[in-house]
DNA sequence: TTATGCATTATGTATGACATAATAAAATTA
DNA sequence: TAATTTTATTATGTCATACATAATGCATAA
């Protein structure tokens, strides 16, 4: 059909402005692992020189690239290439106030899901002096958790504890990520209203699991014990 | 002590660049709430105007906030603020032979986590028409499972239909952000040999749980059906 | 040999100009 | 008058040039 082969023609047309021709090729520079963390690309001028685009043009391709964390430029060396902190660098982008609700429903999801999952990690790795810290935080805890007006700092240092005990730093930046996110989904009126407030395993509950139980028993204390959020979301 | 306080008046030196302080401004005047999605920011010439400083600046601030996919610019409207898509941005950072070696194996994790952890969404919402869809996939699956050359795509078909059974599309980009790079561990010498190439619980196993059982027997099957790839972490 | 200062160099910042595309306003036509 | 085309305006995209700044290496002096 001519009309329908015109169509593609059009879909396909290229509409990525120069700087995105650029920051493709050096992505794919990078890419054809040619190049190494530490190794320096060219210079602006020359790359710019041998592209046959401004320096403009070539700045602001490379200055994407170091949003990215692809590469830092110092002042004499040029640009070299880095391994990306990609979560450290999402954080930033991640406001709760810009997300549209439907993201940040699911990041508090995503938070459900790390924390009832990632109980072989905590039972592999941890060590006593791990335990030991966390009946401390436990103690401290103020025992007025049947009014659900229990200390969001506790809350954030018992959970975050367990996020260490895995020893997955990515995992612990994403939970870092993922906290505001959760705090302000938890307190806006994005989902249902909380209905029933008791707690079922208490945060005692789960370190004496995690002392004396298997990972097996841990995933379903959990699971319990965040029922107060999992109710919000199904009915 | 005079040393001391010295020294602290160094380490608070500011050695951020113009556009780093910008940037946070900008930010910071979004994060101040008092702009919502689809409100559009000054133009250049009136920022650059208001804070001092040249529109090539305020031009790089801009474009940050753009590759953190904060604002989106069109040509004559200006630059309006919009829901950022996380995961694919990082998406293009997220690049195997970059990344340094610890955060690909904590990455690899991650994937064993979700897949554990995200059990009470798939019986949440899970459809007949889902299940039909597993089981037409488990049929189609070459059943040399043994010698552990099973199909890889069928391992992305199959365990990606389950992220996308949970409904949650944050995660289903997580894990297309995830999947080059559990390809990559997985073939790369970063983790132990494989030692046992034995198949637990099968992806029938995991449909038929599904169908009969419960989310606790389904975090259990899936650890099991995981084992091969638990094994290669812990010894 | 060790500092110190100087020259060099590549990125950072500033300015001015023009291209391009999207919008609004004006003009033309039915 | 209403609909359509043309034109003008405007803000971002690209280019070119100049100078500032900071890091590096070399030369010089103590």
């Amino acid at each position: 059909m001519a009309i329908n082969s015109l169509m593609e023609d059009f879909s396909s047309l290229d509409t990525s402005s120069l700087v995105d021709k650029v920051e493709a090729k050096l992505v794919q520079l990078l890419k054809d692992q040619k190049l190494n963390v530490g190794d320096s690309i060219p210079k602006e001028l020359e790359l710019a020189e041998r592209l046959g685009v401004s320096r403009t043009v070539i700045r602001e391709a490379l200055l994407r690239l170091r949003v990215m964390g692809l590469i830092e430029s110092k002042k004499k060396k040029g640009a070299v290439i880095t391994s990306p902190d990609i979560f450290g660098i999402i954080s930033k982008s991640v406001n709760p106030h810009i997300l549209d609700q439907s993201t940040l429903k699911e990041m508090f999801e995503l938070r459900l899901i790390l924390e009832i999952g990632m109980a072989d990690f905590i039972f592999q790795r941890i060590t006593p002096a791990d335990i030991k810290e966390l009946k401390q935080i436990v103690s401290k805890e103020p025992d007025a958790t049947q009014d659900y007006l229990f200390n969001i700092e506790h809350e954030i240092a018992f959970h975050g504890k367990l996020y260490e005990i895995t020893g997955n730093e990515t995992l612990k930046k994403f939970q870092r990520m993922l906290l505001p996110v959760f705090d302000y989904v938890h307190h806006s009126g994005l989902l249902k209203k909380q209905v029933s407030i008791k707690r079922f395993v208490s945060h005692k509950g789960l370190v004496d699991i995690i002392e004396n139980g298997s990972p097996e028993m841990f995933r379903n204390a959990m699971r319990n014990h965040l029922e107060n959020h999992f109710s919000r979301l199904f009915e």
